[in-house]
This record gives C-alpha cells, structure tokens and sequence, in this order.
DNA sequence: CATCGGATGGACT
DNA sequence: GTCCATCCGATGG
C-alpha cells in the first residue's frame, strides 16, 4: 500500500455538494492502533445546512451535538443513531453549518482489522455499504466528533476515482423534510455494488 | 422528570 | 416485507 497523503483543508472549503461528488473514489484513511484502515469511498450525501429541512442544522438549529457544523470545514461531525454512529465531514465556511454525510465504501487495506471490528462475515458488497456500517469497519467513534479530518489519525487521502460513474439520486431515510426530501443530494458510484440497496 | 422519534442495521417471516 | 435493539437531543410538564 502506497504512502495515503492527506486532503487538505482547501478541499473542504469548496461547495458542500461538489465535496460530497469529489469524495466518490477518495479514501477515507484510520491509523489505529497501528494499524493503517483504508476505505475507498463509494456513496456520500450532502447535507445543505440552513435552509435543508433534512439537515440537522436546518433553520439555524444550534445545540451541543451540532456546534462543529459551524465550525470551520474539514471537522468531524459524529453523531448516534439508534446504536450506531455516523461520521459526516463539515464543508464551507465557518458559520455555514453544511456537512457531507459518508454512506458506504469498498475497503482497501487492514481488512482483518476491519472484519474483527464488524464481526461475523461479510461479503465486500455489504461490508460497509451504508453508514452504520462503515464506522463500525473503521474503528471511528463519538471520541472523533471535532476531530480535524486532514490530520491523522483520521483522514481523507486521495485515491481513484478512475472507474467511478457518479450517480445522483434522492438521498435516504429523509422523512418530513418536505420538497427537500427530493433534492438528488445522495452521490453514489454507479459501478460500485458496495453502496446501499436503492438505485434510481 | 417522561416521552418521543430518527441521516440504521440485523434478525426474522 | 416486519420487528426491535438501545441511543441522544428535543420537547413538554
């Protein structure tokens, strides 16, 4: 496996759907333990900030759990649900409270770590095909909320998008957000079966 | 304090 | 398709 250089901040300061696009392909990179977990990444969604009913910063909304939305890009936006925890990247300027939300990936390297952390066996295509999952298979935690994600020893590196076939459809799980449950703000890599069940 | 609900996943019918 | 584990933030009394 080749040396993983990290994205760097400027990355993240560019518009939050055009990070979400540009992260299809990209690696997400977790030193753990000393051991180097690579994901290549394969389904993203943005999520708009204020005026974004689906957006947990929707109409300004500012509590303890969304306060790193509106710091500056490249922070690490973690939160629980249900059981599990969702790792989302915070883009644009400082103040403007917008995230990706990273889906699924195919992985790359330290495999056999990854697989002790999931448990039980998985195929590649379900190994990390949605969020829960994917966080699971990387060791990442609520201990990484603030994280700066071009640091290590979480972070995105670039890796290739070659092959990728960027598809655009409505993003999933959104209900009562209205018109914006609609927005074609899921980003997937249409050649890869590693990302969650609905196609277009 | 009690209650509710969700950007989920896994087991099961 | 259904059920539910088990969490945190939000809301209301």
């Amino acid at each position: 496996m080749k040396q993983q250089k990290a994205l760097d901040l400027s990355f993240f300061e560019q518009s939050t759907i055009e990070v979400a696009k540009r992260l299809i392909g990209m690696h997400l990179v977790h030193e753990l333990d000393g051991v180097t977990l690579v994901g290549r990444i394969t389904e993203t969604e943005a999520y708009l900030g204020v005026l974004d009913r689906a957006c947990h910063s929707y109409g300004r909304r500012r509590t303890k759990r969304t306060a790193i939305l509106y710091e500056e890009a490249g922070r690490c936006y973690t939160y629980t649900m249900h059981t599990h925890c969702l790792l989302n990247v915070v883009c644009e300027q400082k103040g403007q409270p917008e995230a990706v939300l990273i889906r699924a990936m195919e992985p790359i390297s330290g495999i056999e770590e990854m697989e002790r952390l999931r448990g039980k066996p998985h195929t590649s295509r379900e190994f990390a095909n949605g969020p829960g999952k994917l966080t699971k298979a990387m060791g990442i935690t609520m201990a990484d909320y603030g994280h700066l994600l071009t640091e290590p020893p979480l972070y995105f590196a670039k890796g290739d998008n070659t092959d990728a076939s960027i598809v655009a459809t409505k993003r999933i799980g959104i209900k009562g957000a209205g018109s914006c449950s609609h927005h074609p703000w899921r980003f997937i890599d249409g050649n890869s079966r590693a990302v969650s069940a609905y196609r277009p």
